[in-house]
RNA sequence: GGUGGAGUCGCCUAGUGGCCGAGGGCGCACGCCUCGAAAGCGUGUGAGGGGGCAACCUCUCCGUGGGUUCAAAUCCCACCUCCACCGCCA
């Protein structure tokens, strides 16, 4: 969400962004209610001014005065309400609108429709060579007895899974490893609700236009989140923050659910889209400084980075374009990790900037050194997302005699083994 | 699921229809005092919006949303959250 005022002054700003980033937002139309609204509340406040006078003046009169006054009072209350109700259904429009607005891209985001204009600006390590025909996550799983797939099906439908045996322990381990890693660069773990209620969904920009991608629980009005970044933002929201607790660090962990509403029969087969996953979040609340923010950006994507490194996957990271990047992102890098069996990097981590358009909807504040409230910036990333990630590593990992080698940095986490 | 209590400007609190357009204390900031500090004294200190070049004027917010009233922190209704107890329970 945009700044109002920004909007007024900006507007060309605003346009450009509203159209590289595909959005259907009537800019125009924004600017009149904003206008509208401001002369209709002028109109209340006077409205209100007059109405308090009149209460003094009402608690002063004599009986006689009252019987008159009342009479002035129906026609000015009259007035007031009229004025009142139209200010409402403006501002409930104009509010509709503003959740709408998308964050100014950065001006170095390729500008496209889609990912299909996003740039690799790096790779990293080298595909893994096989002297044998290997095989797909799903095979391999299944070969193994890793993995449910029709069985999970009958119980919870389409794109369920359930993991057996050391599938089960190399999940945990990679989160683990994640956590552990997240720690050591200074981050505070935490684990958070996966059902969360409608405001944080507002607040980090999942709703309104993605409503549909959210499960609901009607019956509790509780959504389930599809990541641990709504609650994140959520514990925060509404709080006007000690500059000196900047920035505040997260490493979230929790359970994520998706409907994948707008994917229907893509990736159907196997873990590469699920409804249900694990994921560390790496989160950041910091000053509304755009060199401090990109550098956290860095960092997240550093320690993103480092644990795919340090996992030996082959790995490229893109500059996502606007079209891509979603409404609320300053600037969006992905790190696609290779899978074999596709013969291509598919998305595993994201890592994006907000600025101030996440806090700006969920009213995270900071009282700077000098006294004045902000609005904080926004970051967050991807530490580790699984089961996709999952399979990647046991794509990659595989041997001849279908077993999976196990990273160095994993070992620890499996009791020391180097293969499953 | 049930019963009872509570939610006020960072924290604690006063406030049961008009003097609240919210008082006090703590904390914080600045000043005086001091070699320096503490203590003490003084001053200031919530957020958001609208108007004005400006000093300034004005509106909204006392958990949230409705309602009653000329007038609501205060009365009524619903909801949310917290606390205590009862029931159930991994």
């Amino acid at each position: 969400m945009l700044d109002r005022r920004f909007i007024r002054e900006n507007p060309a700003a605003v346009q450009a962004a509203v159209r590289v980033k595909g959005i259907d937002l009537d800019v125009d139309e924004l600017l009149g209610l904003d206008q509208a609204s401001r002369e209709l509340r002028r109109e209340v406040d006077d409205a209100n001014t007059r109405r308090r006078s009149f209460a003094k003046e009402f608690a002063q009169a004599d009986e006689a005065t009252r019987e008159r006054l009342r009479a002035e009072h129906d026609e000015q209350d009259e007035h007031l309400q009229k004025v009142s109700a139209e200010l409402a259904v403006v501002n409930e429009r104009l509010q509709a609108l503003l959740l709408l607005t998308p964050m100014i891209p950065w001006e170095g985001a390729p500008v496209g429709p889609d990912d299909s204009a996003n740039v690799t600006i790096r790779t990293w390590g080298t595909k893994p060579v096989f002297d044998f025909e290997p095989k797909d996550h799903v095979e391999l799983l299944e070969s193994r007895g890793w993995a449910e797939f029709s069985r999970a099906r009958k119980v919870a439908g389409e794109r369920a899974y359930a993991l057996t045996g050391d599938m089960v322990l190399l999940e945990r381990a990679l989160l683990s490893y994640a956590l552990d890693h997240l720690i050591e660069r200074g981050s505070t773990v935490i684990s958070v609700p996966a059902m969360v209620r409608e405001e944080p969904l507002i607040g980090t920009g999942q709703f309104p236009a993605h409503r549909e991608e959210t499960y609901a629980i009607t019956a509790d009005s509780l959504y389930l989140a599809g990541t641990a970044e709504v609650a994140l933002v959520g514990l925060h929201a509404g709080e006007i923050l000690d500059a000196r607790a900047l920035p505040i660090r997260y490493a979230g962990i929790s359970p994520c659910f998706r409907r994948e509403a707008g994917s229907a029969g893509r990736d159907v087969r196997g873990l590469l889209r699920v409804h249900q996953f694990e994921k560390v979040e790496q989160f950041v609340i910091c000053a509304a400084d755009d060199d401090e923010s990109d550098r956290w950006h860095f960092e997240l994507l550093g320690a993103a980075e480092h644990l795919l490194q340090g996992l030996g996957m082959h790995y490229e990271v893109v500059e996502c374009a606007t079209g891509d990047m979603g409404a609320g992102k300053y600037r969006m890098n992905d790190i696609n990790t290779w899978f074999p069996s596709l013969g291509r990097f598919r998305e595993t981590h994201s890592c994006s900037s907000l600025h101030d358009w996440q806090a700006r909807r969920a009213n995270v504040r900071y009282r700077d050194a000098d006294g004045t409230v902000r609005f904080a910036y926004t970051l967050n990333n991807t530490a580790i997302a699984t089961p996709r990630l999952l399979a990647a590593l046991v794509e990659n990992y595989q041997t001849a005699e279908q077993k999976v080698r196990v990273p160095e940095v994993l070992r620890p986490y499996l009791g020391g083994r180097a293969e499953l």
